[in-house]
DNA sequence: TATTGTTATACTCTATAACTATA
DNA sequence: TATAGTTATAGAGTATAACAATA
């Protein structure tokens, strides 16, 4: 379906949705770095420190390739964060589950994520009510009072 | 400065600003895919259709070596998309300026980032206005009428 | 036969360090 | 000597294709 093609105030909310985009995303390897991980290190960690799940649903989540998820695994395996545990339904599956340092390690990654925390503090608990919803609605989230 | 450790609805809007860069940056890529280029190759080009500027200054504005530009533009420029010109004043300065083609794609590429563009659609006029002005605040720029 | 995970391969991006040619 | 760009190198992420084990 075409979209309006670019009047002013959409394409300036369009950058400054780039901007938080560019900013975010820096923050985030930066601190992954801090932890010694690598951006997608940190987000296959994080991932599993929600709930353990076999590879191949690891790179669904992350819509990449089954194989790249072995190498990223790989290392975080050799570094004690994750380990591989056999299903016992069904042995073609290798569940991914983090260990406690693992688990430790997602927190302190998850706390350390100021960005937009820190930003947020400019508005105020209103502000980011209406933002909350505002984002909400772009992302098709169903509304608070709707079905 | 420490900011404040986790409100609910903070935190909820950080993991929905999350949820929107996870989809822009795919959808970045996505559409840099569509023009046979990698993300960088896009970043990169982007940057110059808007300015030529030598090479040092790319990897400044991209936040990365300087070393690694090297290779992003000698893809673009064997693709005829990018021309590595003399500075007349400095004869160290390789200035990166995009060729006419390179110009045409990076203005499909742009209009082919309909990303927040048609999830705006869902806001009427007035929100978006809303939305601009949060984002600005969260950003740090200067308020439409502020000093 | 189909699925899960892995391996092998090739390409790109990235940082680091050493090099060249200018200034 | 300092700066701009390059080269060389190594590590990581990515997609593709082929493979073993299991279903």
């Amino acid at each position: 379906m075409a979209t309006s093609p670019a009047d002013p105030l959409t394409l300036e909310v369009v950058e400054l949705i780039g901007t938080v985009v560019a900013r975010y995303y820096a923050e985030y390897e930066q601190a992954a770095a801090t932890h010694a991980l690598t951006g997608a290190q940190a987000r296959v960690l994080g991932l599993l420190s929600l709930e353990p799940m076999p590879m191949r649903h690891i790179a669904q989540k992350l819509k990449c390739e089954p194989s790249n998820i072995t190498g990223i695994v790989d290392r975080l395996e050799a570094r004690g964060l994750v380990e591989r545990r056999p299903d016992p339904n069904d042995r073609r599956i290798k569940l991914a589950v983090p260990t406690e340092e693992g688990l430790g390690t997602a927190r302190r990654l998850r706390d350390s994520l100021d960005f937009a925390r820190e930003p947020l503090a400019e508005l105020s608990a209103q502000e980011r009510t209406v933002l909350r919803d505002l984002l909400k609605r772009m992302l098709g989230v169903e509304a608070p009072g709707a079905p």
